[in-house]
DNA sequence: ACCGCTATTCGCAAATATGAGAATATGCCG
DNA sequence: CGGCATATTCTCATATTTGCGAATAGCGGT
């Protein structure tokens, strides 16, 4: 990679992810394991940064819009449905997985 | 614990507790630690069943009713959202944890 | 057989997420 | 500054989930 090939549609794309990963190892730490205990709304901005994508562009790969993605990379949504994360996740190659993990004892509801 | 205390209303759900679990190692296994990779629907009827709770009675904690708790956990039913699986994994004392893992490069979607 | 409890399924109203387009920021670069 | 691409927010109609009650079926004990 020698005289900056030819600015493909990824050129702002790589503007945003050096915008947020630049130089921020723990950041990208973070994001090579997408397991980390982040809000929904995180995983899903990540995922999609990392896949080198717009809003509208895995919008398009879903079959949605940019507004909806938008929405649901919105940091105040608790609306999410398995379906749309199924559906994102396919699209990005990946796989959704859900797990109950026991509270600690400390912040019961109720003891029974 | 001696002389069958008082029969309580958590009886009937030893009966089914039994008939789910008596005598198979595995599925205890499976119930121990909720983090097997199982459909959501297994998930929540063995995290229900293992708080030794009812349809009826898990609908009550959660704040529904038990054909709502039916339906999420039935095997055909695909339409879950996060709302009500946090509400249900509160009132059991779990936490729900999302994780979007890499699919096999074997069975991806399209190369870029 | 009956009784009691459970789980499952149906119907419908209400709440909510989605699909879609337009309008408004924000940031980057020439 | 002026384009240009992005992200965000708004509004609407549609699709889906949820809430709730009632009716049905299955199973176990008396």
């Amino acid at each position: 990679m020698a005289t900056r090939k030819k600015r493909t549609t990824t050129d702002a794309v790589q503007i945003l992810y050096r915008r947020y990963y630049q130089g921020r190892p723990e950041r990208v730490r973070g994001l090579e394991e997408a397991r980390a205990d982040d809000s929904v709304a995180r995983k899903l901005t990540a995922l999609r940064l990392h896949a080198g994508l717009t809003q509208r562009q895995l919008a398009k790969l879903v079959g949605t819009t940019a507004s909806a993605i938008c929405r649901l990379e919105s940091a105040d949504y608790a609306g999410h449905s398995l379906a749309m994360l199924n559906r994102i996740a396919i699209a990005l190659d990946q796989r959704v997985e859900l797990r109950f993990t026991p509270l600690p004892h400390g912040k019961r509801l109720k003891s029974a």
